[in-house]
DNA sequence: AACCGTGTGAGAATGGTTCTCATGCCCAGG
DNA sequence: CCTGGGCATGAGAACCATTCTCACACGGTT
């Protein structure tokens, strides 16, 4: 009946590293990405344990994943609540927004069709206005 | 002056293939499923000139693409005007729906942030009627 | 301090997608 | 109807992100 165990979740050199390196940057980030910037900066860390730290922050509801449209995994340290983006598809960079129409939209579309257990995903791509400045 | 030069797109016996296919399914399919579709009927087309194809009819916009949560590629025939997707997530079964308020709503949002050249992508998951009462 | 079990890391394995290149076939021109 | 140039095809290799393997390290508890 344990809806959530905790999975006795260690604290090690290796994933606290990670969380604090998601922490300083404010867009979405590829695991080999975060590897190497770890690697740059003298913290040591496999990339296997990347993999397995981002996984599980994302299991923990700390990161947010989504993927490139070269289908890579990006990833970013977000709020918990539920909430969208808005990324800059130059730098990266990344703005949280909230959206309550769309999720009663949702919900509404999803029923009127017989459509049970829904959930649904939004991004925004767009040009920020600092690189669309610096591109001309 | 040219905005869209026809790259002169040759007809051929394996395009056609690839596009009837697509016609007769309705739900989201990867290139390996529709490979292996074909080859079962006896339409031997080899895999890279299945995933050639695929990209020829994205570019024309025929066909549409998402990335399932795996980060594979699946493709569906679609209507040329922009949509959203309603998906099962169990058997695939894929709605096409319209969202108006969403449209403004991701240009408004875009640009109080100051972003411009915006593009939004919005699907929506559930499990449809079939599938919830086969599953129990 | 000792122990148990989870975490780590280097490299191999996996699997989807793209590339290579020799050959095939569409189609416009004669 | 025949021919030629060039895009299309396909088998397999190459690529690359991600996951797996397994021996070893170390966190946290007794």
């Amino acid at each position: 009946m344990s809806a959530a165990e905790v999975p006795a979740r260690r604290q090690t050199r290796q994933r606290t590293a990670v969380l604090a390196l998601l922490d300083e940057l404010d867009g979405f980030r590829t695991a080999q990405e975060l590897h190497a910037l770890l690697r740059e900066r003298g913290d040591g860390v496999g990339l296997a344990t990347v993999y397995r730290a981002l996984q599980a922050l994302v299991d923990d509801g700390l990161v947010d994943v989504l993927r490139s449209e070269v289908g890579e995994a990006a990833y970013r340290r977000c709020s918990p609540v539920h909430h969208h983006h808005l990324v800059c598809r130059s730098c990266g960079r990344t703005v949280e927004v909230a959206d309550p129409p769309v999720e009663r939209w949702a919900a509404r579309v999803a029923a009127e069709h017989g459509f049970a257990d829904v959930q649904h995903q939004l991004e925004v791509f767009g040009t920020c206005a600092a690189c669309a400045a610096a591109r001309r």
